[in-house]
DNA sequence: TTCGAATATACGGTTGACCGTATATATGTT
DNA sequence: AACATATATACGGTCAACCGTATATTCGAA
């Protein structure tokens, strides 16, 4: 039956979720360590979130070593990976979408699968 | 400024909101109580959700006589405005909208000037 | 097997969103 | 003016979301 309308505009609400979710989109997978890093925030709450996506089914997990990289679901209806996608359209000439990114790329100490997804 | 990802999803995550928002798309304009017809819900939750709505710049409305229509902003930015769209693609066939249209259409004492959008 | 790193979760507290009721405001009607 | 209708807002209460801290779990390395 998947996601409701409803619950998936909530998890989009919060800037943490937000931004994580327009990063994994562009990277293609992300571990949580990167995503603290480039947030800037500490590394429970971005699990809770990360969790509350998992959940909801609008990203999966895998482990890979002592790291858990997430990714966009792949059974994500169609109409939420197009209001993805919309987003990702307007905040690519934004902040803190822009900011982010070249953090991430700049990030020191990145455990290596990551640009391999 | 205009309105933030976050907010504007905030917004979204409220089913009286969010089946308010997708029958004024369809019907380009719409009054107080014709919604309070429609989703079932006393008048002051309606009113406070469109408050809402129309404080974000959502929506705006105008008083015609004893009745206060809202429509989609004019200035709604494109991003926002599709994703409206793409949830209305979903929504067509979909309850509650299905529902929600039918009983607008069969709705007795409809102010006049509601089809005049 | 001990340790450190990465991640997840449990806990308690705070805040904000939403609710229904009651009331205020504005308009049209008599 | 008095009244009815449509709408908005103020008020107080409840609950869910989010937070930071502390702790548990899982894995690799020594």
């Amino acid at each position: 039956m998947g996601i409701q309308f409803s619950q998936f505009f909530q998890l989009l609400s919060d800037d943490t979720r937000l931004r994580s979710l327009l990063l994994i989109r562009q990277e293609g997978e992300l571990c949580v360590c990167e995503l603290v890093d480039v947030l800037g925030v500490i590394q429970p709450k971005v699990s809770r979130h990360l969790a509350a996506l998992r959940d909801a089914g609008v990203v999966t997990d895998r482990r890979q070593a002592q790291w858990i990289y997430y990714r966009l679901h792949p059974d994500l209806p169609d109409w939420a990976h197009q209001v993805i996608d919309t987003m990702a359209g307007e905040a690519a000439g934004r902040e803190p979408f822009i900011n982010d990114l070249a953090v991430l790329t700049e990030m020191p100490n990145r455990p290596g699968a990551s640009r391999c997804a």
